[in-house]
DNA sequence: ATCTATTTATAAAA
DNA sequence: TTTTTATAAATAGAT
């Protein structure tokens, strides 16, 4: 296409090769981005000239790392080293445990089971029903524990009711004797009825606080 | 170049854009080994067509993996850097994903559930209540099914034995006039009797065949 | 760069 | 797919 045909070998002629380059790399260039909005392409071209000019063109709907990445998953020849083989391998083995686990969890929430056949949901049903006393045990616990948090806390109420009350009696006792000594007792009486029922044990059972 | 002008965007045909592809790559393979014989240049071309085939051309004086090289130092973009980088990323993001999910199974089937709190055992024991009805919702389904067909093969084993009655009455009436049939009598019973049942009748239902 | 005669690529049809 | 053929596009050589 031109004047003269031409034969297809090295143009000897410095001058002609680089004004040649430069006409038909723009041409290759030019089909490239044709043949990719044209017919969906993924292309990647990358044309360096004698003279170690890069000239790089890629399909706008991806990149020169993605279409290396098909390139490498379809040709088997090792573009990069091992190690990125080995990553990628992972990947995949990952990706195929990760949906495996996604299935055995969307079939013991119930869904996506009309696959299943009866025995496979008898051991679905199995597992389900170990999983719920499992965790309702584990409830029980908690009530055991709280109900024996209760236990303990009543009977130190009871104890300090009791103290307190002793000590209201020997103040009492006291005010008989000092007989100006009524307000004071007043001011003892006073500051614990304003105080919340909460406030006024403490539990002094550490093993016992367990998150809930 | 062509019997007529295309417009260049996507051809919606999918056959025309099929042989276009075919024609235009060729086209382009072409080009690139001719640019790269005329003019001495290195040129890798990778091509996929939108159903995922591949073609590769690459200058006879170099490989992919030099070509590769080359852009690495002219373009300071980190091919592979960047993709081990990516790579590792996306290993990292999985395997996150995959010890959540872990996690997730675990505490469904009842195992190392002490860390949760109440409330979250609360969920999880709706959760799992959820699934146990599901599943046995759908062995109720099942068991509708089989219910179904015992009752139809009932009914048609009902159907033949009548008719077989009916036939050994005729027979019998057949051999009261012919006196000595009573040996071919004798062969059908004992035929009936060493059957067994359940291969007397046989199901005509194809959709209760479903798999259990 | 730009022009243009010619070759080459290819769209449409088969 | 591949071939055919009319036409569009690319480009060799000149300017």
């Amino acid at each position: 296409m031109g004047r003269g045909k031409i034969e297809i070998k090295r143009i000897e002629n410095s001058t002609n090769r680089h004004v040649t380059y430069s006409k038909r790399m723009n041409g290759i260039v030019k089909k490239a981005r044709e043949i990719s909005v044209l017919c969906d392409a993924k292309v990647s071209l990358v044309i360096f000239s004698s003279s170690g000019k890069m000239k790089e063109f890629c399909s706008p709907s991806t990149t020169l790392i993605n279409i290396l990445d098909m390139y490498h998953k379809r040709s088997s020849k090792r573009l990069w080293d091992a190690k990125h083989e080995n990553l990628s391998n992972e990947i995949d083995r990952i990706k195929k445990e990760n949906d495996n686990m996604q299935i055995e969890l969307r079939h013991m929430k119930g869904e996506d089971i009309t696959s299943l056949n009866h025995k496979e949901l008898m051991l679905l049903e199995e597992a389900l029903g170990n999983g719920l006393s499992s965790i309702r045990e584990r409830q029980m616990d908690y009530l055991r524990i709280a109900k024996k948090k209760d236990e303990i806390l009543e009977e130190e109420n009871k104890r300090l009711n009791f103290t307190l009350h002793q000590q209201e009696m020997a103040m009492e006792a006291a005010s008989r004797d000092v007989d100006d000594d009524y307000n004071y007792e007043q001011r003892v009486r006073g500051y614990n009825s304003q105080m919340p029922f909460s406030f006024r044990v403490q539990p002094i059972q550490p093993n016992l606080q367990e998150r809930m």
